[in-house]
DNA sequence: GGCCGCACATGACAAATTTCGATGCAACCA
DNA sequence: TGGTTGCATCGAAATTTGTCATGTGCGGCC
């Protein structure tokens, strides 16, 4: 068994074997990777043979991977990580300057935070100024000329052409099984609070229909309107990446919801050389995984 | 420009960049990695082409590496660092006990400390001790059982079948060229402390040949011993790699310097598996390189 | 200056690897 | 039970990678 070292793992399969497990399949994954689904298939297997182990689990209801898999995986993510960094350093040139960014809670948690330290070490001549708010005060800011650029949910038809589409979600609304809605009575809605852009849309469109609403839990936290939705609470408007199993989706006696966006959006401002190569990486990184990851 | 991270760097060639640095150039680097000279040159070029810039300078009388070559050089020895510590997990078998290791001091600043670092990752489980101390010494702890392999420096008419041979290293006698020696006087001799294993051979041996020795001059570091010399304070033996430009290397009236080498040499006793992996990993590690990498 | 030798680059061709599209196979769902 | 989904596998085609032979530029040496 000379030579354990001279085994190689190739940086396209690392790519492939994260994607499985982002994806959540191998077929999904050839779709964002721009392959065919045998050629992934191949390459894990090839990766595989290489290593001398198993790394996806093929028996039935079995969770994708191995132990040694997920093992591999992290590893394959530290991996990418610093190759990543490395091929940007290379092609980057010299950046300085400001750039004050705007992003929404729900997104701090993602692979943008990711991407923005990365920026960070790359460019440490930049200094990026992050703040956190709601879509609508960002937007209002973006417009005031207080921020670059932002990170922003909107309704989709609202998207303009010179938008970074990070990723698309759907409005559904839902409530406990166990809450019953008396047509007689005004729907109890549980909402984001004042600065919620859907929030208006939601009560509006409603009404239009016959239903009364009323307000009767208001929350700032996604996770909030969840518990409130699964006690029974009331009725909310949520994106699909917040439903629950338990949750039950409503479709009669309400509008259709309009489909929502996350998108990045610049500022009116003459061109900023930092904030163009930020938000290129960013575009990378979308199309390289068919859109940001989002974790559940 | 669109899609800069879809450029992706390949672990063999990187390999290779790090191979001619370490070796000073392509045909070297070539032959450590078992490669014919335009395989490599043909390497780095897709490299380059792959991310659009240079790596190495083929000016003529130039440094080999070109700015942006350096700096993917860290990164990619940092890659690699991460990519063999994935190998190995991977193939590892849980390993656990102890290891008494014996190492010179000389070897102490190698890619040795990496080897031990990296395992001791690896194997959390495996309590590794490690003793510095000079080649006779540890040799005679060898034999009495306190330790289970130990790295050590001996003549190489002495290396045994199953020792792991780490490098080669010749022997010379080197004085300053300010330093005369008249026949009719002892020859002033700077050695390495009571335990260092060729002071001995070097007294009896020109002796031999008729001249007399005075010891003037002892210390156990190389350090001290090559800044004798170059003071003029006398004649010393040193190994290839502490030669200074500056030396004058001695050879009518003496003997010719027995050859050296530094190897792994392991105690009788039973197996441990554990050791064995250790000492696995480390011959990986020189069948990449030819041998392993002792700094200047 | 002209003639080596060395180190690297380059081009053509051969070998190996990687991909694709088609097809097979098993599990799951209605 | 027939449709669907997700992955494996197979042969052919395409791409990548390596080798051999040869070219180029530089420096040392009579």
């Amino acid at each position: 068994m000379a030579g354990i070292l001279s085994r190689r793992l190739d940086i396209d399969a690392l790519r492939a074997l994260t994607a499985i497990e982002d994806q959540g399949g191998v077929t999904r994954a050839a779709e964002v990777l721009g392959l065919s689904q045998s050629a992934v298939s191949h390459r894990i297997r090839r990766l595989e043979a290489s290593l001398g182990c198993d790394l996806l689990d093929r028996r039935a209801n079995a969770p994708l991977f191995t132990g040694a898999g997920r093992d591999l995986l992290a590893r394959a993510r530290r991996i990418l990580g610093l190759h990543d960094e490395a091929v940007l350093s290379l092609s980057k040139s010299p950046l300085q300057g400001r750039i004050a960014l705007g992003m929404t809670e729900d997104t701090t948690c993602t692979d943008l935070s990711r991407i923005l330290g990365r920026f960070r070490r790359l460019h440490p001549e930049v200094s990026v100024r992050t703040r956190v708010g709601m879509s609508l005060t960002l937007q209002t800011m973006l417009a005031a000329g207080a921020l670059d650029a932002a990170i922003v949910q909107m309704f989709r038809h609202d998207v303009r052409p010179q938008d970074l589409l990070l990723f698309r979600e759907e409005l559904h609304w839902v409530k406990s099984p166990d809450l019953d809605l008396p047509a007689d009575r005004p729907v109890p809605f549980l909402s984001f609070d004042e600065n919620c852009f859907y929030r208006r849309w939601g009560i509006d469109m409603a009404q239009d229909e016959g239903r009364l609403f009323e307000t009767v839990f208001e929350c700032s936290s996604a996770a909030g309107i969840t518990a409130a939705v699964q006690a029974g609470l009331g009725v909310a408007l949520l994106s699909s990446r917040y439903l629950k199993p338990e949750m039950e989706i409503l479709t009669a006696n309400l509008p259709a919801p309009p489909d929502l966006a996350y998108v990045v959006r610049r500022a009116k401002k003459p061109r900023n050389p930092a904030l163009e190569s930020l938000i290129a990486q960013i575009a990378d990184e979308i199309s390289r995984s068919g859109q940001l990851q989002i974790p559940a």
